[in-house]
DNA sequence: ATCGTAGGCGCC
DNA sequence: AAAGGGCGCCTACGAT
């Protein structure tokens, strides 16, 4: 190992350049280890490490390899932006499933040892000894393979020295994650891998940057829904009691009703002659010329505005710039599609004209068309249904080859991805099979899957767990509810399995998309402010608005192409460019 | 008092 | 015969 030294001269030395992996790791007030691809190590002690990453990136463009989110914080936080990434949890979650993905972990499984074997640390106490050091303290691994537990617990970070074998280690795990990766039966599992790991780092950045709004502007929506903003406690009880009573008027005389307790408000119900199994709005929606039931709805939607999106939303969420901020998570447990907090990606369509570009600015926003679809024809390779990509809007060609109109296509194909298979659509399902059997067939293969508690992968090699779960045979001597209910929730994982190889693969595309997006708009000065699963809003300086919404279609190609070469399949985008989020014509 | 669950609803 | 997936966030309620 080295010390010091001028840091870009040596990684040059040791062969590093444009998306050459470099393992790093960085501690404020301890200096930065950085690691190359030969497995030589330099340990830097310097007070502004970020300083050092920065230069690095500036001049030769690695990509950088870090264990975790907080390498990313750290950097984002410090103003570096960094070009591309391998985050070894990050690609852990997608080879292996499940959220926990520290370093002990991540290694055991790369080393292949025993996952119930890996040591923790615990704190010395009366009736615990110190365990006898094995092998030297000052390298992170065990001779038994395992990682030092006081390591992974945070005393990788002590010294510059031991910042450089940690940034080593990072990189071997990335070299063995990447063997993994490649020997996996999907092919682009590693550009897949890559793509997840510069999504964490826009993630990152969307949660440092926020999205733009304008804040007079929701105000006025909210009080539009629920009135001014109270002043006091006595006023907001006062609001909320007059919105109460707007509903009330209308019903039945009677025991009092808490508008807020569904089996209340179900019984109020029944007493005034609507007899529903549950209250929720669109079984509702039938029976809305019942003006209690229209005043219920009308409350509701007011009272969703009060509660989660009212002012009290934005004194927590908008900062004084502005700027709307949540976390955000670039893959959830289930098919990885990215999340966020905040109500960014559930924010009412009511409240979108408060998403507004600043001054001198616009928004760029790009929503890809029915891409379920696409992505089912990509991944399935189905002749029939790639062909009918090239149309624009797919439905049509899919209506016309099985004989119903675009409606009805539309709800038999929806119902096939998601395993609904009753109403309009279950009818022409024979008909989707004859057309497309081989998109079908992979759905079915999913949904048998699920059933039968067998793991599966999505197109782009993320692991979809279902082998927790008991199939239905399991059960031993069930009564007949059980069976019923054992059966409901075989269906319930075959449902499950059938929608996550598409949602999955979808997000594994979008992201490819937006990291995309990401590299390209740096030197238009266009970011990304949201993401929302099938579409992108890009914040931009005004000049470049009609060049940013070129780039997010051109860069949908190149990431369509990156993400499953040679499918053929055509996908399409919807772009524009606004003011406000809501100036979309939709 | 703190927790998890259910019903509900917003978005995709 | 019947069966729609995901997320975050709210309230009420029952268990601990």
């Amino acid at each position: 190992m080295e010390r010091d030294g001028d840091a870009v001269e040596w990684l040059r030395r040791v062969g590093v350049g444009r998306g050459v992996r470099v393992g790093v790791a960085i501690a404020r007030g301890a200096g930065l280890g950085i690691a190359g691809p030969d497995g030589s190590e330099l340990a830097v002690d310097v007070d502004d490490p970020a300083a050092v990453v920065a230069r690095i990136e500036t001049v030769l463009r690695p990509r950088w390899v870090w264990w975790s989110i907080e390498t990313t914080t750290m950097l984002v936080d410090a103003g570096v932006r960094i070009g591309a990434c391998w985050d070894i949890a990050v690609v852990h979650r997608l080879l292996a499933g499940g959220w926990r993905a520290d370093p002990a972990l991540v290694w055991a499984t790369l080393r292949e040892l025993p996952l119930e074997s890996i040591p923790v640390s615990r704190p010395l106490d009366l009736f615990t000894q110190a365990e006898p050091e094995m092998g030297d303290p000052e390298h992170p691994m065990r001779p038994d393979g395992y990682l030092r537990p006081d390591w992974v617990d945070g005393s990788w970070a002590e010294r510059p020295e031991r910042l450089a074998r940690w940034a080593g280690l990072a990189a071997q795990a990335a070299t063995l994650q990447e063997g993994h990766l490649s020997t996996a039966e999907q092919t682009h599992a590693v550009a897949t891998a890559r793509a997840e790991s510069t999504a964490e780092l826009l993630c990152a950045e969307l949660a440092a940057g926020g999205l733009p709004m304008d804040r007079d502007e929701a105000e006025r929506i909210i009080a539009g829904f629920v009135g001014p903003r109270p002043r006091t406690d006595a006023d907001a009880i006062a609001a909320r009691r007059r919105r109460d009573d707007e509903v009330l008027r209308h019903a039945p005389r009677g025991a009092p009703v808490d508008l807020r307790n569904a089996a209340q408000v179900k019984s109020m119900l029944w007493r005034a002659g609507v007899d529903v199994p549950d209250t929720r709005a669109w079984r509702l929606q039938a029976v809305r010329d019942h003006p209690l039931v229209d005043a219920l709805l009308t409350w509701r939607k007011a009272e969703r505005i009060a509660t989660t999106f009212g002012y009290g939303w934005i004194d927590t969420f908008v900062g004084t710039d502005g700027r709307l901020r949540g976390q955000w998570s670039s893959a959830d447990g289930a098919a990885g599609r990215m999340t966020a907090t905040a109500g960014l990606h559930n924010m009412p369509a009511d409240l979108r004209p408060a998403v507004r570009a600043e001054p001198g600015h616009v928004l760029v926003r790009a929503d890809l068309g029915q891409i379920e679809l696409r992505v089912l024809a990509a991944v399935s390779g189905d002749r029939a249904l790639v062909r009918s990509t090239a149309a624009g809007d797919m439905y049509a060609p899919v209506a016309a080859q099985i004989g119903v109109d675009r409606d009805t296509a539309k709800v038999a194909v929806l119902g096939a991805m998601y395993g609904q298979t009753t109403g309009h659509g279950a009818a022409v399902l024979p008909r989707l099979h004859q057309s497309y059997p081989a998109a079908m067939r992979l759905l079915e293969a999913a949904d048998e899957a699920g059933r039968a508690g067998r793991d599966i992968r999505t197109h782009g090699g993320r692991l979809i767990r279902l082998g927790a779960h008991t199939p239905e045979h399991d059960v031993d001597d069930p009564d007949e509810a059980g069976l019923r209910d054992a059966r409901a929730r075989a269906a319930a994982r075959g449902r499950y399995a059938r929608n996550a190889v598409i949602q999955g693969a979808a997000a594994e595309l979008f992201k490819v998309w937006a990291v995309t997006v990401r590299a390209r708009g740096a030197e238009l000065d266009a970011r990304i402010v949201l993401c929302l699963h099938d579409e992108l809003l890009v914040h931009a300086p005004a000049s470049c608005g009609s060049a940013v919404a070129d780039l997010l279609e051109r860069c949908l190609h190149e990431a369509a192409h990156r993400w499953s070469p040679d499918s053929g399949v055509h996908f399409v985008a919807d772009i524009s460019v606004l003011e406000r989020w809501s100036d979309a014509t939709h």
